[in-house]
DNA sequence: TCAACCATTATTGTTTACAATATCAAGGCC
DNA sequence: GGCCTTGATATTGTAAACAATAATGGTTGA
């Protein structure tokens, strides 16, 4: 049965989830042997998973040492930064399709869901659910070649934000998804796109170059639970 | 010694060459040994090479029945140019960086290689340096994410132009290009972008999506000249 | 003559054991 | 006492054998 493709693929999202909740901080080693344990698999899979990571950025395969979740350097971070505020920037000022009833709907649901999280002080949800509208978004406006591109930005944002976030910092504004939507339904796409420049620019505020993160290297022990 | 990784990145270099210039047709089958013999190298490293370029949509893994050159979807090849045209006229539009005399040098030298290669005839020399113009115009004025970006892009565009494209057609105007440098170096980064979206669309409107594409199933013997 | 079936062959997929390499700790040397 | 060397251990990398699956071709029967 061709079910080693799908289980290849749940440890994939299990580690990019784990990724972009925070839990895998960068610069953690990720020990073959321990993640076949803890995903009851076998190493030649995991093999397979963490090489696959390895071309989208999110794992650094070191010859002879192993993987490590990576550590982008604060240019490649400016350059995923700006590559992702083109694209979304772009797409919303020259959308491919007008946003239909139902990609509004879409929009909505993410919105109540995020609306929810925020009112559980749920700080993990909220950051998958602020991407989950952004990649919505680019897929009604755009297409899926496009959300695919911006999901493995997102996912490598997520490091760049553990890395050099500031402290005290509330980075994503689930009231800017809010007003985003508005300005789309009223067809005010200039406006919108000028909107989304600054809510991406208010991420990248958030964050600091200058000091060398820290290695916090978690144990992989933290991501047990996620083996589901 | 870590020759492991080189060696795989020299043998995904050569089929992704070999894509460019049109010699391996989409649904071409790519059997493992073969490649192995061809490379000089083992299934194991072919079998990591193909799981890779699947990941770039270059090659398409069906279980149980081995690896094929990818074979895309009118709809994924109108949503791969869309997705290119959006990042490459954006970025002329509103570049991160003014073009260096540095960066017009590069430039001009590709274009001295298309003006040779198309004095030869070339065509396969003309379609490698066209990409190469395009991606070096990307790292002058963006960064090395859009390059990588658009540079799966330009690979996948290529098995697209080889299923979709029309009899008798030229696609790439070389002269485009000359025409691109000198509005950039007038610094009409407006003109520069309508130009790059008119260039692209010239592209695109030689591809017809009607006709379901032959099933050019070349041998891959063809490709034995490219073990270097 | 054509189609369906079965055996054969070839190719892919997986597991296992082994080899190479890096990490770590202890001991000796300066 | 600090640093380098050296051996033990753990982890990664590779190869080869085996199992599973799909393609092939030939045979049989209608």
């Amino acid at each position: 049965m061709g079910s080693s493709a799908k289980e290849e693929a749940r440890i994939a999202d299990a580690l990019c989830k784990a990724v972009l909740e925070r839990k895998l901080a960068p610069g953690s080693k990720l020990p073959e042997e321990e993640l076949a344990q803890i995903f009851r698999s076998n190493r030649a899979k995991i093999r397979r998973v963490l090489l696959l990571l390895s071309r989208s950025h999110i794992v650094t395969l070191e010859p002879g040492r192993g993987a490590f979740v990576s550590r982008p350097s604060p240019q490649e971070a400016r350059d995923v930064l700006a590559s992702r505020r083109l694209i979304e920037v772009s797409l919303l000022a020259h959308p491919y399709r007008k946003l239909s009833a139902q990609g509004a709907a879409r929009l909505r649901q993410i919105m109540s869901h995020e609306a929810q999280a925020h009112a559980a002080h749920d700080a993990i949800a909220m950051i998958y659910l602020s991407g989950q509208f952004h990649l919505t978004l680019i897929e009604e406006l755009g297409n899926k070649v496009l959300k695919s591109i911006t999901g493995e930005l997102i996912l490598r944002m997520s490091l760049i934000i553990t890395m050099y976030e500031r402290q005290n910092t509330t980075c994503c504004l689930s009231s800017d998804h809010h007003d985003l939507l508005e300005l789309l339904l009223a067809h005010d796409y200039a406006e919108a796109s000028a909107l989304m420049a600054r809510h991406l620019e208010g991420i990248e505020s958030c964050l600091d170059f200058q000091r060398e993160p820290a290695t916090t290297t978690i144990l992989s022990q933290i991501l047990q639970p996620l083996k589901d």
